[in-house]
RNA sequence: GGAGUCGUGAUCUAGUGGUUAUGAUGCCGGUCUUACACACCGGAUGUCGAGAGUUCAAUUCUCUCCGGCUCCA
């Protein structure tokens, strides 16, 4: 390679590149600030947009049903919510585009436990001292004021759900719907009512399901107690006492058993023979079971009712007589003698003393522990004798897996959250819980037998308070004519929002639009709540349809700081998302929260990331300024003179809007968004624009066709991902709205696919030749003696325009 | 303790039984080249989690282990 030197002067004159005051960008503004992004809201506000975003029920399009989660009004969003809702609403800009009818509701969960404890705190005292009305009325205003400002941001951060019709998971046509479930699945024989031992939580005073704990780490007191052996109590020989390991000694008046490994030769003298529990003196049988671990504590095991589930479980498994030792207070019952009335704690302590005092207690010792806690209030939960509304579940556990196995989930490994989860179920859902702000269960009961009945479906029945609805009709069972009692459980939540996917596709409401939409498309949703919401959903519509709810399940992973660490207030790194929104605008965040990772993993928001895109957007607008230069001529396309380097770059675009659709398919948005933007930065911009800038200014049609027929497709590709920007620019350039389009198909791909091989030589030549200059210290436009390649001959005259060859 | 899943430069990511392991961001150095210094050019950075096995050859296949996450006990 070799260069002349300059010439003395350059004469511009003949340099087509002078005559750009010829061309002008159609852009009405210099540059992009994000501060733009409140106009195109305006400008949404007032040209029809959020109408465009309903699903249109005259449409002839396939419907595309999104289950949108309805967020708990909590004051303010959490930043990974955020990019959450970000990414849900690319799903649904991505489907538009594909030429859906989208169906993307709006609405807000508003029923619930925290709401309640809200108002609790703020009164000072318990949902049961308070009127009833009077405390759903205080919980409804409270709601509804920190429901406000939702929407604002919802718009701000550019969701194009139907916000016209939001709908509340309080209001009485949504808990009409979830009674109607109830009574449709009471009708089928799936819900019965019995006094079992379920979870409780002593904050929420209320029953719990297994899927609402939380296993925490702890550090317990692992005490040895001798039980004396009933015939030859002895506490100080080998063969007058069995020593037994627990965690629970104030349970010790629940105990029922004592366990043994039956392999376990220490104890073997002990089978069949009693115990007698201390203090209470009450025998019980000492029996070998392969339950008891041997390793663990002195391999010796008491059973009472009860201290966990195993507890539980072997009452069950062993037929025992339940004990109970809790009310409802979690405070000890009559049956706990002279520590009746005492909490847990307290008679831990108090029984501990006694055992110590009278020579039981052996010794303590510190073991790791895990224990069950309520995921709302964060209490221990204890395990109590209730009665309860069941759903039952255990026997369709093989449906619910066939299930998710013709589900596609989103990322696929997903799935085996939601199995792992199906498979560890051993009880049926209690439903029933003991609070005010929730949805009713519309029961009566008979006066004389107390035989359920249900009311028709269809309206919203609050039985605590009003007369039953077949008030003159005699019992069904008993034929007693002495009344109905109403109810006054309520559901657990998850009853209410396990009906979100039929409720928007207007189940009870519309029965024809439902039979003909059902099921819904995609649920959406983080990976924290599949054994909650998602489960139920799946639960309930087996129950009710036989059916699975959801064509596509999206999982998306949490969002942490930037070390990939939980945001905590006593971490100190929450991210306010308002200031981001403040800083970097909208689009840099979604971008990033697109960028962010695959879908399903957890991401890291970092600012500075996001201040990093915030540019990578300004090159994008710059790429389109220029472009936007010259003429629209794509609709020419196909008959305009297209060279070499056009079908090379329409190659690219073609292999661009393939690979993306894919990702897109997939609704993983980190594939569309690297795929598009290298090709329009590096092939499109760096390579393409510069070899054709002179012929472009010469006024060739075939390079203004290309440059337009790309730059609408890329703006369509990544309109999903930031839809501002996108709309902006197309708004400006082709004067349409850009949210009422289809993506862009392969253009010429038969004409132009070969010119694919091309790509590597010619950017690598383009790069060489470059780097050339600049290690020689000589300016792009110098004169350079340069042979173009015979591989290159196409482009033979682009080339030598480009980089002035000689 | 068991099950599932993941593990590629600081971060995210491509990819494959044989490549000097892809690209981006950041980092470092240089350059105001008229779409863009919110730019461009260049550079450094990886024992492809560790070990063993299969193979002529493994980042890629198998096993074990370690680490992250999730679930269960």
């Amino acid at each position: 390679m070799t260069t002349k030197p300059p010439p003395p002067t350059q004469n511009n004159r003949d340099n087509p590149q002078r005559s750009n005051q010829k061309y002008k960008p159609v852009i009405s503004f210099k540059k992009w600030h994000f501060s733009k992004e409140l106009e195109v809201l305006e400008e949404w506000k007032n040209n029809g947009t959020y109408k465009a975003y309903k699903m249109n029920p005259n449409s002839k399009k396939p419907i595309f049903s999104i289950d949108t989660p309805p967020p708990y009004p909590s004051g303010r969003w959490h930043v990974g919510a955020v990019a959450h809702y970000t990414m849900i609403d690319m799903i649904a800009r991505t489907q538009r585009l594909r030429g859906y009818n989208v169906h993307f509701p709006w609405g807000l969960d508003r029923n619930g436990i925290n709401i309640e404890l809200v108002v609790e705190k703020k009164e000072g005292k318990s949902l049961y001292d308070f009127d009833r009305a009077e405390f759903i009325t205080k919980c409804q205003k409270e709601i509804t004021k920190i429901s406000n400002d939702l929407d604002t941001i919802a718009k701000r951060i550019g969701l194009s759900v139907d916000f016209d019709n939001p709908y509340k998971t309080d209001s009485d046509r949504y808990r009409a719907v979830t009674q109607r479930t109830f009574i449709e699945l009471y009708e089928k024989g799936y819900i019965y009512e019995d006094l079992r031992p379920n979870n409780y939580c002593p904050g929420c005073k209320t029953t719990i399901a297994d899927a609402e704990i939380y296993y925490k780490d702890g550090e317990i007191t692992l005490n040895y107690i001798k039980f004396p052996i009933e015939g030859q109590e002895d506490l100080n020989n080998a063969e007058g006492h069995i020593l037994i390991a627990t965690t629970r000694p104030e349970l010790i008046c629940a105990c029922q058993t004592v366990l043994v490994h039956p392999e376990d030769d220490r104890y073997k003298k002990f089978h069949g023979k009693k115990a007698l529990l201390p203090i209470f003196g009450r025998s019980v049988p000492i029996q070998p079971h392969p339950s008891a671990k041997m390793e663990y504590g002195s391999g010796v095991v008491m059973i009472c009712s009860f201290g966990d589930s195993t507890d539980v479980q072997l009452f069950r498994e062993l037929n025992l007589e339940p004990i109970k030792a809790l009310d409802l207070n979690v405070k000890f019952t009559s049956v706990a003698g002279k520590y009746e009335g005492m909490s847990v704690h307290e008679a831990r302590e108090a029984i501990l003393e006694d055992l110590d005092k009278f020579g039981f207690l052996e010794s303590q010792e510190q073991a790791p522990h895990k224990y069950p806690t309520c995921e709302r209030s964060k209490d221990r939960v204890e395990i109590i004798l209730l009665k309860e509304y069941y759903i039952k579940q255990v026997e369709f556990l093989d449906d619910l897996k066939k299930f998710a196995s013709k589900m596609r989930f989103h990322p696929k490994k997903n799935r085996n959250i939601l199995l792992d989860w199906i498979n560890s179920i051993t009880i049926d859902w209690p439903i029933s819980r003991r609070r005010y702000y929730h949805t009713e269960i519309p029961v009566w009961k008979c006066n004389a037998c107390g035989e359920i009945h249900v009311p028709e479906p269809g309206k919203y029945y609050q039985p605590w308070r009003e007369p039953p609805p077949f008030e003159n009709k005699p019992c069904k069972k008993c034929g007693s004519t002495s009344g109905y009692t109403g109810e006054t459980k309520t559901f657990d939540t998850w009853m209410d929002s396990s009906n979100s996917s039929i409720y928007i596709l207007k189940y009870g409401q519309d029965p024809e639009f439902f039979k003909t939409h059902y099921p819904c498309s995609i649920r959406p949703q983080g990976r924290d709540i599949v054994r909650t919401w998602l489960y139920y959903t799946i639960l309930k519509n087996r129950l009710l349809f036989d059916h699975k709810p959801f064509h596509h399940v999206w999982i998306s992973g949490l969002g942490m700081d930037k070390y990939g660490r939980k945001m905590s207030k006593s971490l100190g790194n929450v991210i306010n998302p308002d200031d981001v929104i403040k800083n970097y605008g909208v689009d840099a965040f979604r971008y990033s929260a697109a960028a962010i990772s695959h879908v399903g993993e957890d991401f890291r928001i970092d600012e500075e990331k996001i201040d990093n895109n915030r540019k990578t957007l300004t090159k994008f607008f710059n790429i389109a300024k220029f472009t936007s230069m010259f003429p629209d001529k794509s609709r020419y396309i196909r008959s305009v003179r297209l060279r070499p380097v056009d079908m090379w770059i329409l190659s690219e675009l073609n292999l661009c809007i393939k690979k993306a659709a894919k990702g897109y398919a997939d609704f993983d948005f980190i594939v569309p968004l690297q795929i598009v933007r290298n090709f329009f930065v590096n092939n499109f911009a760096n390579h393409y624009l510069e070899m054709t800038k002179v012929r472009a200014y010469e006024g060739d049609k075939a390079v203004w066709a290309t440059l337009h027929v790309c730059l609408k497709a890329v703006l369509k590709l990544f309109h999903p991902i930031i839809p501002f920007l996108t709309y902006k620019l197309y708004q400006e350039i082709y004067g349409k709205n850009i949210q009422l389009t289809r993506f862009s198909k392969p253009i010429l791909s038969d004409l132009t696919e070969s010119y694919q091989k091309y790509t590597n030589p010619l950017t690598e030549f383009n790069a060489t030749i470059w780097k050339h200059k600049t290690d020689q210290n000589l300016s792009k436009k110098e004169e350079i003696h340069v042979i173009v390649p015979e591989e290159l001959k196409p482009f033979r005259e682009e080339l030598i325009e480009m980089h002035h060859l000689v």
